[in-house]
DNA sequence: GGCTAACGTTAGTCATCACTGACGCAAGGA
DNA sequence: TCCTTGCGTCAGTGATGACTAACGTTAGCC
């Protein structure tokens, strides 16, 4: 039996745009403000293509928000993209910790399966 | 000026290891009852050893603990591991938000500077 | 000691990905 | 129209990583 639990396309995408350290760096940068694609390229010593092409992955990630402005785009980080990663943890972490309260009581998995 | 932000390896080490759905599904698995490695290696198609190496990512990335019985190895998920993400998330949270606000009151980032 | 069960480890393969330089494209200003 | 500025896109490259089969190791039983 497999098991690979609820399709989660999103959630997914949003943890891999996240496991790249520089994408995170870059996402620091527009949480604190909002800033165009040169200037998140100059805090940088990777090339403007390589920042560019992180801007692209925290966008389809829905992690960052996309605003025009002449040829500049202003980029800024999406809270509602966060957020659906707090659901996750919180749902592993209160998992985590009922199976460690069982374990402490001395219930153990076969335990609860005999009974 | 290169902006990489603090040395952050275990943060890293762990979002690395969340970005992998198998090791999503296997943490959710230990998250629920604390299991040998057989048995989790049973809940899915790809080899044992496949399940093997991802059970070693997950205990370097301090987001499981492994205890030893006999021959058998169990399993289950480390509430203290999951807690540094949640974290992270929640510092990028919270700056996300004081942008959105910021750009609501019109305040934006050339005023700040200006001013 | 010999055997089996339960796992981890190693070596090698194939796909993914972060990166670079070159190019394309839209928005102004002269 | 021509030129520059600001960015995204394309094609190619080296490194990382998820996977498999084969092998090594430890615990317990006979």
């Amino acid at each position: 039996m497999e098991v690979v639990g609820p399709s989660e396309p999103e959630l997914d995408e949003a943890l891999r745009a996240l496991a790249e350290p520089r994408r995170r760096a870059i996402l620091r940068l527009v949480a604190h403000d909002e800033l165009p694609a040169g200037e998140i390229a100059a805090a940088f010593e990777v090339s403007r293509t390589a920042v560019s092409q992180h801007l692209t992955v925290l966008k389809n990630a829905r992690l960052i928000d996309e605003r025009r402005d002449g040829t500049r785009r202003l980029y800024r980080a999406r809270p509602s993209g966060l957020a659906q990663l707090r659901g996750f943890l919180d749902e592993m972490w209160s998992s985590s910790l009922d199976v460690a309260r069982r374990l402490v009581e001395g219930d153990s998995q076969e335990d609860r399966r005999a009974g």
